[in-house]
DNA sequence: CTATGTTATGCGAACGTTCGCCCGAACGTT
DNA sequence: AACGTTCGGGCGAACGTTCGCATAACATAG
């Protein structure tokens, strides 16, 4: 048995052409049934399986779907951006494809990784998440017309994405705080120039109408997402005259920081002001009080996502192209009495 | 312009022959300095890029690296592996390889994505994690004589790694526990199956010896490393006649739990018990009191990683083929009084 | 019995490279 | 003047597939 079995050897073995293994292989035109079964007996015989670089070679493709993530913190950990790729590589797998995850270069230069991993033929499509209004990396792969799908939302028509409900998710959340009888509830959201920290916020600005609750600017914080940003505000919260009952947070980490600004104040969390995160973060379980938090079906994404850039490129039947998924609030003790 | 420039395009522009276009591009034997730049011209032109389906396929390799990690609970983050893939993704890609990230099957049967891999020439080689004793890949991937690096010690001569040095670690921090004074240390420790489990334990006996302390066996558990186990033991450890003073945690979760358990007691972590954890999850500084912990140095393990694989590949020398780098403890206030 | 169609298989070519060998010209060297 | 050497570059082949067309064998119909 030599080193490697080629589709030769089996046909040498079976006694046809190595095309018509080849046909049996990807079981185009006639052969009859005979022929057939002796082709596959050989494959088994000789643990024949197909060299993927020369086929990739021949038909143009490379099963290859690249992806590129952007850490929220140099050298830190995005644990939802972990789970979203574990789910793709299996969806992919299952598929018959595979995931290259490649590096994000600064932001403006970025388009240029796109273009060399196209251009090299080194991937069919490409997986976009993190993006930006006005993502030059959507208008980049618009342009030449290179097959994509988005974690997150796109205006087109055209546009295949997956995206979760953001606002739904604070929606919830406040929802949740309001019926726990809360009436004066603060807000920590992101800067106004993130799409996703405004589509969030809408959630929270529809529960507080639908109950007709006032929403004090002062108590509306547009700020960076980061620990220090959830205790500084959350502090400043704290001095204040009248002070909020509870505080939705528009990621874990802003909650973690408001939680311990109120632990420090000799405040109860849960008990005397509530709060919930957004993300449920591995360690939202862990903390004391447990936090609540919102639970985005990252798995789900990861597998619709990668269904749908694989049916695009086999062009087959796409029948929804525009997924928005429901996220779920997980209550824990933060926001309990 | 076509669509697609390839190596014979360039060749007509530079009027050469597209093989010898091809020597320049790999600069291989002797190609006049004016052709070389009329070639390279061409080339900068039309916007050449080699396009790697063809050149792997001639070649014989893929330039992929193969990769799979295992969570350690179904569908959960392990923002460990996540770093480290990261590191090894900007690594690879510097040298011009990328990492192919594949799903990790069931124990037993998880050879057959390996063997997959390497037959369909997907990958020229692989990075193996969370190696147990006797692992079956490695067994494998030696006898067919396959390339690949590990992160974590092996033993023969022979086997290229990377490793952090586990017992070093545990050594820290147990060391840093008896300098402010502790006594009775408890450990939570893994099961004795684990082999990184055994690694880490060997450091806090070698602190404990060294110090001349008692190492009491009903101060040392080997449990699963979840917070539930890290909870429950403490606990039982809290109503016990003597209590120790400080626990050292194998993992950053065993070291939550007992976190969990010692302020439900209304003790107070680090003032009057000291917790310390490993792995310096990115929690570990959110917690309540901030938690002690080991730090490995993953991403510097991941550059090691691909740069040893790599060398094996090109047949560079290698200077170091086991490599054991140190973790660092970094202090806070869950081991101060 | 020829014409026509169907079915099963074979064959040449191509995908875009790299590799090794060959050859002609230029240049010294006996 | 004849002979090696070196240099620059060309040429055919190969990597392992898939694709489209050609063709042989056989059956069916006129």
């Amino acid at each position: 048995m030599p080193l490697r079995v080629t589709i030769k050897d089996v046909a040498a073995q079976a006694d046809v052409s190595y095309q018509t293994v080849s046909k049996v292989l990807n079981n185009q035109a006639q052969v009859s049934p005979e022929t057939k079964a002796r082709i596959w007996r050989a494959v088994k015989k000789l643990g024949y399986v197909p060299n993927h670089r020369a086929r990739d070679l021949r038909t143009q493709r490379s099963h290859m779907l690249g992806y590129s993530w952007r850490p929220d913190l140099p050298h830190q950990v995005n644990p939802i951006m972990d789970l979203f790729l574990l789910s793709m590589v299996e969806a992919a797998d299952e598929k018959g494809y595979h995931i290259l995850p490649f590096p994000h270069p600064d932001p403006e230069k970025d388009v240029d990784a796109y273009r060399d991993l196209m251009r090299t033929g080194r991937v069919d499509g490409f997986i976009l998440s993190s993006i930006d209004y006005n993502d030059p990396r959507i208008k980049f792969l618009q342009r030449e017309n290179f097959p994509f799908v988005a974690f997150g939302g796109l205006q087109a028509e055209s546009d295949l994405f997956v995206d979760v409900d953001g606002a739904r998710g604070l929606e919830l959340a406040t929802r949740h705080l309001i019926a726990q009888g809360h009436k004066n509830i603060a807000v920590l959201a992101w800067p106004k120039h993130s799409r996703v920290g405004q589509n969030r916020f809408a959630g929270y600005v529809q529960a507080m109408r639908d109950a007709k609750l006032e929403m004090r600017a002062a108590w509306t914080a547009h700020v960076e997402g980061t620990f220090e940003m959830g205790y500084a505000t959350t502090h400043k919260w704290l001095r204040a005259k009248t002070r909020p009952t509870a505080i939705v947070a528009l990621t874990d980490l802003l909650a973690v920081g408001a939680m311990r600004a109120i632990q420090e104040s000799g405040l109860r969390v849960g008990a005397d002001i509530a709060v919930t995160g957004f993300d449920d973060t591995p360690m939202a379980q862990y903390l004391t009080p447990a936090l609540t938090s919102v639970r985005q079906p990252i798995w789900q994404v990861g597998q619709r996502v990668i269904d749908l850039l694989v049916r695009s490129l086999e062009q087959l039947p796409l029948t929804e192209t525009q997924i928005v998924l429901s996220p779920e609030l997980i209550v824990r003790e933060s926001s309990l009495k």
